[in-house]
Parts: C-alpha cells; sequence; structure tokens
DNA sequence: CATGAATGAGGTTTCATTCAT
DNA sequence: GATGAATGAAACCTCATTCAT
C-alpha cells in the first residue's frame, strides 16, 4: 500500500486532496473490494486525514460511487476516440476486440470494480443518473460498424450489435477476472507474454469467424 | 436469509451438521462474498451454533475454501455426465454451451464464489490438493470433439480446445456475473424469460460461426 | 465512574451480566443524559466488555429504553404499597406528596432520565407497549382518594386526578430537576437539610390549601 | 432546521452576525440539548462558516453560555414589565401565573436551555457574573404583592415568596418540559387548546386555593 | 471579517474468534 | 457434540477545533 507522491514537489491545492483520495480509493476498493477496503487504507494512501474523506465523500458507500462513475466514464471516453465509424469494418472490428483487451490488461481496477459492484447488486450504480447515457454511443458506433459490413457484403446480418458488445467484454473480461482461479485449475500461467498473444489471436479469429460471412 | 430445515424431524446426525453448515456457509458466501459474509450469519441460516463452525472448520477461511471445492466438484461431475465424444460434434458443441449457460443460471452461487476467489487472487484454491486433477477430462473431452469434428470436415483446424473452453464460459459467465451492471447500463432486465432465450441463441451462433468452416 | 462491586463474591452467573449492565447504564445515562453518556464508560462501570452491551442490548438506544422501562416500573411499583384508598384521605394526600418527593430525593437517576428522554421527545418510550398501563392504577388510586374526601365534605368537588398529580410531581420535580440553576440564582443552597424540610412543608401545605374546602 | 434569512440583502455588519449566531444555537441548543447540538448545525443555520463561531465565542461552551444568559435576561426582563405591585394582589397573583404559562408556552427554548444546564449541573452559569443579581426584583415584587395581600385580609400569612414563585414556576415549568412523557404516558395530547386552557385554569385554582384565606 | 480545508481524538458498532461448561 | 457468554481488535463515522489564506 504505496503512498501517492504528488508529481510536482508545490503543496498540493485544495481541490487536489479530492482527486488524490479518489485515486487512493480506486486503488483500495480495487485491490479488497468494497465490504474489504478499509478507509483507513485509503487515508493513508492518499497521504491525507481520514476525516477528510467524510468531508468531500459523505460515506464509504458514495466514494465507491464516484470510483466507479470515474472508471465508466474513463473506459467510456476511451471507446468513444476509437471513432470505429470512421474506417473499414472488418479493421474496425479487430480493434475494438484490441482496445477492449488492451483496456482490460492496463486496468485490472477497473474490472475488479465492477465485479464488486455487482456483488452489491449494483446498488450503487443505479443511484446514478448519468450512466446510462454513456453507454449508448458505443452501442450505436458498433451498429452502424455491423450495418456497413454487410452493407459491403462482407458481414452477416441480424447481428445485436448489444449481444456482441457483450460477448466482445465477455471473452477479454473473464479471462482477465478469473485469471487467477484459470491459471491455478489448469496449471500454468495464462497472463504470460506468449500467453496473451494467443489469447488476442483467438478472440480475434473467433469474433471474426462469427461476424464474417 | 431463512433458515435451513432439516428434513426429517429427528436430531441430525454428527456428518449432517456439517452437511448443513456447508450449505448455509455456500448461501452466505454466495449473498455477501467472502469479506462481506458472517460467521453469525452462516450459523444462523444453519440454525446452530457458531462455535460449532469453528469446531468442525477451523476459520472462516477454510470453511470458504471447503464451500468452493464442493463447487468445482459439482460442476465438473456434472460436466462429466454429459459424455460428449460419444455424440455428434456439431451437436456436442451446441450441448457444451447449453450445459454451461444452465448451469450457471442454477448455480449462481458459483460465479459468486468464483468471483470471490478471484478478489482473494485464488489463494485458497491454491492450498487445495485435488482441485486440479479436475478439470482435465473436460478439456481433453473436448480436445476430443474437436478432433472428429475435423476429421469429419466440419469444423476448422487449430482449435485450441482450452481457448474455446474459455471462451464458451466466458460469454454465459460474464452475462450473468455482470448482469446487474449490465441491465443498469444499457437499461433492460438481460434476465427476462425473452432475453434469455435471445442470448443462447446469440451464444450458439457466436461459437458454431466460428467452430464451423 | 466507580465499578460496580459484585456483592456476593462468587463470579457473577451469565443472568448478572444483563442485570450489572443496566445498573451501570442507569448511572451513566443519569449522569450524562443520553447523548452525554459513553458506551466505554458503562462497560468499564459494569466491569465487562463492550460488545457485551450490544449482545445483551442491540444499540444504545434500545439500551437506554430498557433503562427507562425499569425506572418507571420501580416507582410506579413503590406508589403501589402507598395503599392511599385504605387510609384517611388528608393523610393519603400527605403521604403522596410525601412519598413523591422523598422518591424523587433518593433516585436522582429518575429525574434525570426522565429529562434526556423529553429531550428525545420522548421517542424511546413511545416505542414500549406496556408503560401506558403502568400508570392508570396509580391515577385511579388518586381519583378515590378525591371521591372519598368529597364524600366526607372535607375535599372540594371537581378535582381533576390527573391534573392534581401532574401538580405534585411538578412541585417536587422541578424543584429537584432544577436545583442547580435555582441554587446559583438564588445564591443558596436549596438542598440543605433545612432547606427540604421548608420545602416539603410548603409544599404539603400548597396542595392541601387548595384540596381542603 | 431553515437557514436564518437576513431581512435586509445588504451585508450584514458585524454585530449582525453574532445576532445570528447567537440564534442559531439557541435554536440548535433547544432542538437537541448541549451535547447534541452540532457545532456544523449552528453554523448552517446561521448562513455563516463555523469558524466565525470561534472568533466570536471561543468554544461551543462559551457560545451556550451566552444563550444562556441572553435566555435569562429576556424573561426577567419580560417579568419587570408586569409590574405586579401596581395592581390588586389576587389579580397579581393570577397575572404572574398566566405570563409564566405563557412565556414558556412561547419560549420552549428556555425550558430546554435550562434543562441542558441543569445536566451539566449548572456550570456554565455558575461563571456568569450579572446572572444573579437579575433574579432578586421578581422575588422583591411577588413579596409585596403577598404583603399587600394579607394586609388586606386576602391571603394567608407566612408565605415565602421564593417558595411561592418556585410552586408557580414547577406547575408550568413540568407539564411542559415533561410533556412528551406525560401525553405518552397518559395516552392524550396534553398540549390539545382544551388541555391547554384545562391545566391554565387548575393552576390558578390552585395557587388561588393556596393563597387566599 | 470571513472561509474552505484539515485534523486528532474519540464516538458507536461489528467482527472473527475463544472460553467455560 | 453442542452452546451461551465473552472478548480484543478494528471497522465506519463524528466531533469540536484549528490552519492558512
Amino acid at each position: 500500500m504505496k503512498k501517492i507522491k504528488s508529481l510536482n514537489t508545490e503543496p498540493e491545492t485544495k481541490a487536489d486532496s479530492r482527486r488524490v483520495i479518489l485515486l487512493a480509493a480506486q486503488q483500495e476498493f480495487a485491490a479488497h473490494g468494497l465490504s474489504g477496503a478499509r478507509v483507513d487504507s485509503i487515508a493513508e494512501r492518499a497521504g491525507l486525514n481520514k476525516r477528510l474523506i467524510y468531508y468531500y465523500f459523505n460515506s464509504k458507500d458514495q466514494l465507491f460511487l464516484e470510483v466507479l462513475e470515474q472508471a465508466y466514464s474513463e473506459i467510456r471516453a476511451a471507446e468513444q476516440v476509437l471513432n470505429l465509424d470512421q474506417i473499414d469494418p472488418i479493421q474496425a472490428i479487430r480493434q475494438l476486440i484490441t482496445f477492449t483487451w488492451d483496456y482490460y490488461l492496463e486496468h485490472p481496477e477497473f474490472i475488479s470494480l465492477l465485479n464488486s459492484e455487482n456483488q452489491s447488486e449494483a446498488t450503487h450504480l443505479k443511484k446514478s443518473k448519468h450512466i446510462r447515457e454513456l453507454t449508448s454511443p458505443l452501442i450505436q458506433m458498433l451498429g452502424s460498424v455491423l450495418l456497413k459490413g454487410q452493407e459491403k457484403g462482407l458481414f452477416r446480418s441480424g447481428i445485436d450489435p448489444i449481444q456482441l458488445y457483450i460477448s466482445i467484454a465477455s471473452i477479454c473480461y473473464f479471462y482477465l477476472s478469473n485469471n487467477h482461479t484459470l491459471s491455478t485449475i489448469f496449471g500454468k500461467n495464462l497472463l504470460s507474454p506468449k500467453a496473451k498473444v494467443q489469447r488476442l489471436s483467438h478472440m480475434i479469429d473467433l469474433i471474426l469467424g462469427y461476424v464474417l460471412l
């Protein structure tokens, strides 16, 4: 549990504290889940007084929600930049898979947070107002990719973009979220460099095998 | 949190108490995760004294491990009965998907337990002795299905059974494990009867689309 | 804050703990009020682990309610023993005043608890089921005293026993509950032996002056 | 907990802030008692920064003392206006009771503050310098009323004005301070319009029944 | 005169675990 | 085998107060 160091040597300004707490909380929640996370540890990680956490966020649960909202908006923002609807549809599918895979690899905390939230039956997320709007652009984007591919005679028809998106997310997510048990059961490290390359390759084959006519 | 009733009115025998505790623990761990589960609640669910839990299982963690081992051996036993290598390969793939989907649907606690264990980085599972040998028969079975399909000129070549198995598990598992957040984000109930039928159909299309030449 | 010593040298039995906590709580609540009382102090007074308080009573508030209920039932029990309806009515009024005065003097915690409860707007008492039944016998008893006095041509008619009881309680209670501010303002100790005698005498004069024809 | 609005839109002057805080504190202390009151809430009620409270009043306790002093001087000022010694003695007694009753009814915070202060054993009041001299004029006034009534052959002799004053205060105060528990115990609302009229009538009867020959 | 940010001490409550029978 | 009573450690959260500007 390392203390977060501020990048610049100047003393943090007021608004910084909020951000520092949010970052520390993300780490702690990711590492231990919601009920396993300790407010004390978050304060320690942040290098700030515990009381301040309650000053800015009113409770552990509210803090968790904000961490979660931030995580969602970050991935959605990154996805938006892909501009899948402006490139070749086959390439677009490849890119979406690769991006999703890489993003999950680089953001293990995202997976961890989602697992926690699902264990809480999404009680936090349901209180959030702007979460739902975040996702629709992505699905729309994937929808137009599928349409374009179909019009070009490349893709099969009748693919539901939501189903496809969930499946792409599934195969990336599960491999990583369940890496520990899978690696234990299969008796080999599923995250070796070689294994990662093989997995990505398999996933692209799988999805394209389905999508392409 | 209902108390588990013993079916016969006679006082439970020694082995019964153990089983009742194990069942109660499974429910509690599934509902709240490892750190969220309460030993008190387990005792209450079991209708037995808390001290007895320690008498039989020594600690909460050891109890969790036993619950986990039991869950694994149950699903592996069920898979074994499929006898996929004795039927038509296409049908075998269909059956494997359908079975996996149904099993996860009927055993939400299995998903929940795995999530908890992965959050703990599989520390419990790593201590288990007989877990590893449980999985290999399944993969071997799937391997021979793939081989047979390929020999018959139906399936593409070069499919890694482990990769495929993980992918099949992924698309079933993730949809259910993340149902709460997904339903919230997409703003619709992903577990309505209709939605479940559509999902299964999509998953079979997806996998067969990939496997078939 | 003295630790309560058990009267007998034997180790306390199980059920004793509950009583010891209740007594310790009464003292602490009386001394500091509900919000001023500390659960830690109660545990210390009782010479028992703090956790045990939550084991027997589920929360500070529930503990407070039980203390309050006990206090009420004690005073009501003591009042019942007076058997006012079996003695001369004038003597009965004198006795009721004297008893009330003495009881409040000997049970300052009762006054303190009532003050706390009124500050909480009787939220605890309102949850109690058997409180209301406790008081009616007393009022009935006073009612028959008044009736008898009236029939004997001694007392004025039309006296409401509830009003009279409240007034008697008032003049005893207020003098003691507000003793600190009154003594400060009037610059003399209102609880000197002499002052107490004078007060009781005044109160009897006051009430009899009103009641008698 | 409504924020106190300043009547004029202009920025408050220095003395205003002090007064606004004092008013807010009175409300908060009255509502929750000394230990139950929150400095944060007082600041919020006042619409001013918490730090300002410390700027003007140094501590919560000192603030409480000032609130208390103000409350005392207000009631004493109001009593002074009565000029009881210039009217008919019987009427004077009636007026004193009615005034006391009405004042307590209109100033529930006064009762609440006194209760808190007595719970603190008058520690604040004892530090106050000008409290003690506030009360003597009232007692002197009541003394001369009693004397006049006695000289006119209306009142009994030997009535101690302090005792009588305390008794009058008692019967008004207790009924209101303990209204919540009394209403709960007797199972009826003691502050309904009708109940209030009956109480006042009873109190006047009680005191006059004692005072008059 | 005024304020947002920060804090140390301590509050109630919860927890896995053990004792004693 | 089984149990009610008991506990130390630590959890979340709150409070009056102060700092820095």
